[in-house]
DNA sequence: GCAAACTAGTTTGCGCGCAAACTAAAGGCA
DNA sequence: TGCCTTTAGTTTGCGCGCAAACTAGTTTGC
């Protein structure tokens, strides 16, 4: 009996740490602020290392294409995609073909920084315990309740 | 050899879903996001049920014991505590054995809602495909790497 | 060809999340 | 007692995260 086994776990949660989204929020809470020291030398905060990482792997897209992709709200990119400008690290053209768009694309200064920063995973990684096995399963269920979840 | 293994997977990420982080940010915006029209009916964002949730466990305590069960700042709570007096959810009271401490306990209007209010987490549950197994296992391995991290 | 519907992106408003600076009470300790 | 350090909580500043309202191009349907 599966589901009655369920209530009476589920219900009688005696501390946040006994729901999945507590956990959840606040391992990712942990792990952006685990990050932030490692990005202060490129002058990056954790959601705008997102975006610049997926220029690395897709060097020309638009907004939309970077909202999918990134999974945040365009009224959430406008901002960081033009703070990424002001520091010179991509820039922002309309589309000759539809005016509405914006090409975004990567400046040489962005570019450069691909090599060095793409390595900043393995350095945080390096400092966990947590084995491998365990990272690559805490994140394929993290994808799989985001597919539960959209 | 796992340490080889790990470093050919792990360096030649080739999407943002790749990365445990980006699943763990993702996936846990997306069930805040959730839990967002559930919460509407009480009046609450997630982090003020998160408070809600550790006075329904433990109805009378301070700050700085809410900041260590929370794993929330103490910038981010105090604005968050006061929104909750505002609403009359709780009050804050100044201890009389140490003046710099605030008792922080429930009024009746935030005591009533408890027992609906609970049953929040299950209405969510419900709605997604994953099993029980799996989500204990998230919940477990959130946990886990938030030990790791602080 | 043109109004209506749609799409791409921006702006606004609000509530976090957190570092850093601050206020003020409490606890050592000489 | 007076001074120094520690602790509890608040404030400020900045960058999200997102809903809602808005602007301005584009497509659709008649």
């Amino acid at each position: 009996m599966k589901s009655g086994y369920q209530d009476i776990e589920q219900s009688n949660a005696v501390s946040l740490s006994d729901n999945v989204c507590f956990a959840l929020y606040t391992a990712s809470n942990a792990l952006i602020r685990a990050y932030r020291p490692l990005l202060e030398q490129y002058d990056l905060t954790y959601p705008q290392y997102l975006v610049m990482q997926s220029l690395w792997f897709e060097s020309e897209t638009s907004l939309t294409q970077l909202s999918k992709v990134t999974r945040l709200d365009m009224g959430t990119l406008t901002p960081i995609v033009q703070r990424l400008e002001l520091k010179s690290l991509l820039k922002r053209c309309v589309d000759v073909n539809d005016e509405r768009k914006k090409v975004i694309s990567l400046t040489e200064e962005g570019l450069s920084m691909k090599q060095d920063a793409l390595l900043l995973k393995q350095k945080l990684l390096d400092k966990m315990k947590m084995s491998a096995d365990d990272i690559e399963q805490l994140r394929t269920l993290c994808l799989g309740m985001l597919l539960d979840l959209s």
